[in-house]
DNA sequence: AATGAATGAGTGTTCATTCAT
DNA sequence: CATGAATGAACACTCATTCAT
């Protein structure tokens, strides 16, 4: 009975787990809906079954379960974004696989991280957080790669890398804001900017 | 000198006028590093040589001095950006012309928009910030214009002016970082990206 | 055992209910000493055991506190009242005991709403609080009742309301700053003037 | 010249008791309309050509501003009671001219006093004003001496001042908030309940 | 004297976090 | 572990009063 407490969860760590998720949907909808310093504990809580108490069970703190949220997305989406450099052949297909599965994935977010900004908050476009970080270090580290093999021309990777990744954000509200949701379109629209300003950048090699 | 007091203004005019300025200035900074929710009234008068009630003299509320720094921003910068306009020749002159001017600015705002991150909050990127509105509106209007005289092939506007100023910004976030500034490195990367990646994309017409 | 807590309220039942009412009674005090602007949420819970933030998981804020008060008073004087005229054979005799209450009551209520003013302000005679408002209402019903059945002569109603209730609250006061409080004797006298006097008031009918 | 200076105001003194005028007529107003702790003393000076500081030339507080309100009216009032009671004959002839001079004032301080009671505030009755304690000290002297002298039945003076103060009082705020106020049916009624109700009320002779 | 900007303690209220049950 | 009442620091904002001009 000890050993298979180590392999099957008990009903009490079923419920924990549970719990956890939980907390943590909740915490996606609210952030989404009214940002970081607006939403309070009691907003994520609400939207639960668990109380004020239940909360600090399983969250040291409010920023703590922001952590998580974003954590959470990076563990997500970083394993889909090296899968797609593993099957690309060239730098444009990885590149549209990578595009795609971003614009899918947030897509799929649903409007949880659709906001309703609070008055002239800033948008919590979460530039910092764990989860984009995450992406911007693989995307980085695949287009270094992919310039180190002569597969691109070598230009200022940091700026390039940023542009693109801020091309891509920005795409993909815009195309979230539309009705209906046009991946495709805006996966080309993305990856034919990119990789058409390229070529035209100033080189480093 | 009775005369004279017609002309000059008054010291305690003069003094009016700084506090002002410096309460913006303080503002300016404070919003920049912790955000407009995260930042308190008292955070902005530390910086300053006044006290709480002499904010409320200068503005209504927290809302009203974030207001006016906007509104600060939009009517130093759109003008600039508009002259540009008035003075270029084709798509492309314009574009590095409104390019060169945003990031002298941006480097001109100092350190102050210069961020130092407070706990998990998102960036204030103030995408939503009157004065970053003023300019995409007017970048937009232009885009649209030149489009339509056929100097530029047409495509998704709403998309490419977004990816353009998404460019734009990030670009200058990384330029601010290096030392020294390069304001001319920058430019020339962001307006080759913008203009190589132009021709690539999808046609609307 | 498990039935039993059906039946009494548990420790923290019986606590909850305790801090409503020792804030309500705080409030009491603090609102006679100072009245409702002067008196700050501050002051109320400083008489309690508990925090400000108490204070709010009890009354929503410090207007609802006071309406909690004056309905609480009208809840528990009203039916007092007319009880009495029910029973009351005569307008003396309903006079009688609806001031003989109203006394009685206002003794009960301790040197609660007992004054110790503070510098130049209003004496919160709580003109218009809804308890009074009660009484006031209750009151010229009764004695429309009474003209109408030709019980009493018709003389100016509102005149003569607002003349027997000012009469009964002052003399009350004057009443509770005696030592001892002689109830029966301020009734008498609150009793014959108004019955005295009115024969001789202008008529209407 | 500096014997003038001592009978004929000059202009510097003018202004000096006109300021001191303006600042009390408008606080007068001002305390009428919102209450002693609502109004601000920017809210008075508002009404007025001077300035904040101006406010503090002329009284050192609020707090004074309000006592010397209460002090005026005392003033101009008491001489008023006392040369009825000269010229009175009896104790009702003195009654009815007291009250209707009171009346006459009252209705002369037009909506002044008139009160646009603010949520749920006590209303500024401004029982311990010092203008009607004056008032309340001059009607018991007369009275205690009217008794003495056998003109009236002894009775309780404590209660018979406050309740013939307080019907008065009352009265006089229900003519105001008539139209057209009328003045001699106000004191009929007020001096018939008073002197109606004396000969009922226990004796204490 | 007059001005009105400056001061800062004080107000009602919120909310992340703790802790007794 | 769960609960939700208790806590108190913090917030935006007000206002009587002071003081440099």
């Amino acid at each position: 009975m000890a050993e298979a407490a180590l392999l099957i969860p008990g009903k009490r760590e079923q419920t924990k787990l549970a719990n956890r998720e939980a907390i943590l949907a909740a915490a996606r909808e609210v952030f989404g809906e009214m940002g970081y310093e607006t939403a309070t504990v009691r907003d994520i809580i609400r939207r639960t079954k668990l109380s004020v108490g239940a909360f600090y069970n399983y969250y040291r703190s409010k920023e703590e379960v922001f952590q998580a949220l974003a954590d959470d997305g990076a563990r997500r989406f970083k394993p889909i974004l090296h899968a797609q450099y593993e099957t690309a052949t060239d730098a444009e297909s990885y590149l549209r696989a990578a595009v795609r599965a971003f614009f899918t994935f947030s897509a799929g977010e649903q409007e949880s991280w659709r906001l309703q900004r609070p008055a002239g908050e800033a948008v919590p476009h979460a530039n910092d957080t764990p989860e984009i970080r995450a992406v911007f270090e693989e995307v980085r580290t695949v287009f270094a790669d992919i310039m180190d093999r002569g597969l691109a021309p070598k230009v200022d990777l940091d700026y390039f890398v940023a542009a693109s990744i801020a091309i891509a954000r920005e795409v993909c509200d815009k195309m979230l804001e539309r009705r209906p949701v046009d991946i495709e379109g805006a996966v080309e629209f993305t990856v034919r900017l990119i990789l058409g300003g390229l070529p035209a950048l100033p080189r480093t090699d």
